[in-house]
RNA sequence: GGGCGUGUAGCUCAGCGGAAGAGCACUCGGUUUACACCCGAGCGGUCGCAGGUUCGAACCCUGUCGCGCCCA
């Protein structure tokens, strides 16, 4: 019988990584292949992840990227660690945001929605949806996201929108939902109502007018930033304690301009440090004024329509709200009414944080949410441990936030979305209209025309897309969801109304066991990424020049948890570079024949640098499995590149070529450890790159698939302390020589003659020829003149390395070298010996730490001694 | 105004009680047959400032200044 060949005939890799060619092809497979379908009968336990649904009409931004990133590494981990894995996508409506979208498209035609009326334009929207609904979902595929295509899901569905039904409809019967005339948030351009985290404060310049209402000893100056509102007053307010104004409270003044005389009323909120500490109220177009108005009984006069433009009859009529300002403005100081004028005045303006309007208060009749038991609920649910928010620093501003929490507006006066299922019938009969009821019928009866918020589907989204309300086995199997992973800055947004309506509707069970909140896309100086910035990088750009591996490791080893990323082009081409990197070694190793064939030797027949390298291996894995746990996927990543690159190829694999060079069965164990260290760390390595790891697994093992592969465990071994420190003498020996051959000016490439003394005593002996290989050191010849001596202190003692440089050395490099090792060499024996010095070191330190000082001070003194006298006998510059 | 976070190498960030680290950038030298998307060697920091606790502080405490975010 033959011997086998030690490297079996393999798919040969190309000489480069070319993921363009390469990522498409591979993925498609991985979904034919159905490993990203889930089973719900499967015996095995489940990991399931809901995809926070991106805008059905938006694309793949670096946020998406990172988000979707952290997601697939997580589930491909679990998936391979034996997990029934489900990562279900889907997208949401985005109600405001579609309609915009779909009328913008209307508008170029000449046509406006309500030219086409309701049930037309919904249509449209459907069609719009067919159009550019896919487009973020096939982004998705070429990120490489392995979900689960046959749940795709979508919040208006038909399922999607049963859940919604069912439950406003509890909601409702329970009390919790509402309908009230409140003040809102009015967003004059999308004409509709928004919830308070619709719209974003920020500080603008306006202008402070001070104004005199009444006359004589019965008036009184208000300052506003809004004048133009000063037609909807109903009253003037004070402190109750304020004394500057006690004979006026009670009394009526005049508004001008409007002839009506409002009273001056006492209210605790007025606030006495405020311009003049009078304040105008205008209960229908300020959330203060409006629960002054309330309070005082106020009549509430609204003076705009929802265009902003002012309905009052006269001279103002017909303005919009920033026009009608400077004009009333204008008329009063006609009259002699302004008292002050401040300009610019810098105050928090609200805007609608999708279209960037100022939003108008507006008093108005919309449904409620009433928050404040489902607030309690999700508050618990973190606190009691059922849900844990990681970085657990950002649980504070959950609890701040769900304790303070307003009710919800749920109503928006849109066209596309969940119609409320409310109707109002003859003698005001209101009914709401469960998932299996009839609406009533016959004469008067008429749906409620607004639609509910997009946030109130995608609420649901953790059950409603596992088929909930119905009891299904995706249902059974996989709620609570395991993970949901989001920026922090949606924390307000999707995580505690998943968890209220979760927690509502699947009887406190919370939505997720765990939240993983990732930090902000920033430019490469800490800047937001915006539009009107152009400092916005797309995904897809850097996926066509370096590859999804290389994006996603981009993003995932800047992933510390709480804290932004900075980006840059140059971040992506390093990730490339490691992907390169990873792809040579490969290379290499099969092209020495790296293989998986048989079980690794017994340790004891291994070299110290194989057992120093399965060690590192192992360590590794704890790592890499502990950080996972911790979602530290700065640190995973971290580690698999300092492995990958500091250790295996710039160590192990030029060790293994000495290895390899003796030939035998010391080459074949070699090959063996290559291929089984390679193995597991393309294992590893996968759920962050799982394109290119897929290719040179593959092509290493034979195997079908990394994405069903086992996910590596360590072996258990105990670990070889003194071959670690073997090997870091050899570590330390052979860059000792680079420096000093670098110091020397000699070229990399050439060879010097030399000798090692003292090998055996730290115990090297047995690795000197691989400190040669990695040194160009070549045997002493004949006739062998040391033309210099090299010590290298090693834990045990000091190695002596004589090099033949056929010449003068030189002597300034070498004095120069020299000198700077002894400057540091004194420095530390200096700091050892002030702390041993110090009687209270000695005395209170623990014995280790006293023990470790002695240590470097004697290692500090010896080095001192050599160096001095290497340094007599050079002979000066 | 309230709360949270953060100031470490030129840039972006790790480290969070016992010898200042990484990536990128920079300098020098390289056609060492895995890799120039690379290899080897180097330069670069009183860890914002001021006090305090401790045998010992980048790390803990207090104050202060700068920056960022969230909520009013």
């Amino acid at each position: 019988m033959t011997e086998k060949p030690s490297a079996p005939q393999r798919p040969e890799l190309p000489p480069a990584w070319n993921p363009a060619e390469v990522e498409a092809g591979l993925y498609e497979r991985w979904v034919e292949r159905g490993y990203f379908t889930a089973d719900a009968n499967s015996d095995k336990p489940p990991f399931s992840i809901v995809l926070p649904p991106p805008n059905v009409n938006g694309s793949l931004h670096m946020g998406h990227a990172l988000n979707h990133s952290v997601m697939d590494a997580l589930s491909r981990r679990r998936r391979m660690q034996g997990y029934e894995v489900l990562w279900l996508p889907g997208t949401d409506h985005a109600g405001i945001a579609t309609q915009t979208a779909v009328e913008r498209a209307l508008a170029s035609e000449g046509v406006s929605r309500h030219d086409l009326g309701r049930e037309k334009f919904v249509e449209r929207v459907w069609e719009w949806r067919e159009e550019v609904g896919g487009r973020i979902l096939g982004q998705m595929r070429r990120l490489g996201d392995g979900v689960d295509w046959s749940r795709v899901r979508f919040t208006m569905d038909e399922g999607l929108s049963r859940s919604v039904q069912t439950i406003f409809k509890k909601l409702f019967d329970d009390g919790l939902i509402y309908r009230a005339e409140r003040i809102i948030n009015w967003c004059p351009r999308c004409q509709t109502a928004l919830s308070d985290i619709e719209v974003d404060h920020s500080d603008d310049d306006g202008e402070l007018v001070s104004i005199r209402y009444g006359e004589g000893d019965r008036s009184i100056v208000v300052a506003t930033t809004r004048a133009e509102t000063m037609l909807g007053d109903t009253a003037v307010a004070v402190h109750p304690e304020d004394e500057r104004y006690q004979h006026l409270i009670g009394t009526d003044v005049e508004v001008p301009l409007t002839g009506r005389f409002v009273p001056v009323v006492a209210d605790e909120h007025v606030d006495p440090e405020f311009g003049t500490g009078a304040v105008k109220v205008t209960p229908a177009h300020d959330p203060n004024d409006f629960e002054i108005g309330q309070r005082h009984d106020l009549p509430a006069i609204t003076v705009m329509d929802g265009r902003g433009n002012i309905t009052v009859k006269g001279p103002f009529e017909g303005l919009d709200r920033f026009e009608a300002r400077p004009a009333v403005v204008a008329a009063l100081r006609e009259q002699g009414r302004i008292v002050a004028e401040k300009r610019p005045y810098q105050h928090s303006v609200g805007h609608c944080s999708r279209c960037d309007t100022v939003i108008e208060p507006r008093l108005s009749m919309q449904w409620w949410v009433k928050v404040e038991p489902l607030a309690r609920a999700a508050a618990e649910a973190v606190r009691d441990g059922r849900t844990t928010i990681h970085p657990p620093e950002l649980a504070k501003r959950y609890f701040d936030w769900v304790e303070n929490l307003n009710d919800w507006c749920i109503s928006r006066q849109l066209w596309w979305g969940h119609r409320i299922p409310v109707w109002y019938g003859p003698n005001d009969k209101i009914v709401c209209v469960g998932p299996d009821e009839e609406p009533p019928s016959g004469e008067g009866w008429t749906q409620d025309e607004d639609v509910l918020d997009t946030w109130f589907s995608s609420g649901l989204w953790p059950f409603s897309t596992l088929g909930w309300p119905a009891q299904t086995a995706d249902l059974a199997k996989f709620y609570p969801t395991s993970v949901l992973s989001t920026g922090y800055d949606i924390l307000f947004f999707w995580v505690v109304r998943m968890m209220m309506f979760g927690l509502y509707a699947m009887d406190g069970k919370q939505p997720f066991d765990h939240v993983f909140l990732h930090g902000l896309i920033r430019d490469a100086h800490g800047k937001k990424m915006s539009k009107s910035r152009g400092n916005g990088i797309d995904p897809l750009d850097w996926m066509d020049s370096y590859g999804a591996d290389a994006t996603r490791f981009t993003l995932l080893r800047g992933a510390n948890p709480g804290s932004d990323l900075a980006l840059a082009e140059e971040w992506a081409a390093g990730s490339r570079n490691f992907t390169t990197k990873l792809w040579n070694a490969t290379r290499f190793a099969l092209g020495n024949g790296a293989n998986v064939e048989r079980p690794l030797p017994d340790r004891s027949e291994l070299t110290d640098v194989d057992r120093w390298v399965l060690d590192l291996l192992d360590g590794l894995i704890t790592e890499v499995d502990a950080q996972f746990e911790a979602f530290q996927f700065s640190r995973i990543s971290d580690a698999l590149y300092k492995f990958t690159w500091d250790e295996f190829c710039d160590w192990y694999l030029e060790l293994a070529k000495v290895q390899i060079a003796e030939g035998g069965e010391r080459a074949e164990s070699t090959r063996l450890v290559l291929g089984h260290v390679l193995d597991k760390l393309l294992r590893l390595l996968h759920p962050l790159t799982p394109f290119v790891t897929e290719v040179l697994w593959t092509t290493l093992t034979g195997g079908e698939s990394l994405v069903v592969a086992e996910w590596p465990a360590a072996s258990g071994a105990q670990a070889d302390a003194d071959a670690a420190r073997r090997v870091e003498g050899v570590k330390k020996l052979v860059t000792e020589i680079r420096r000093f051959r670098s110091d020397q000016g000699l070229k990399p490439g050439q060879k010097v003659g030399g000798a090692v003394l003292g090998a055996d005593e730290v115990d090297l002996a047995g690795l000197v020829e691989s400190v040669r290989s990695l040194t160009r050191m070549t045997e002493p010849g004949d006739g062998f003149t040391a033309s210099v001596s090299l010590d290298v202190g090693l834990t045990g003692g000091t190695v002596k390395v004589e090099l033949d440089l056929s010449g003068a050395i030189d002597v300034v490099a070498e004095r120069k070298r020299l000198t700077k090792d002894l400057a540091a060499a004194q420095k530390e024996q200096a700091q050892c010996q002030g702390k041993l010095g110090n009687a209270a070191f000695t005395a209170k330190a623990p014995a280790d730490v006293v023990a470790k000082i002695q240590g470097r001070l004697e290692a500090a003194s010896a080095d001192i001694e050599r160096i001095n006298a290497r340094l007599a006998t050079l002979p000066e510059a």
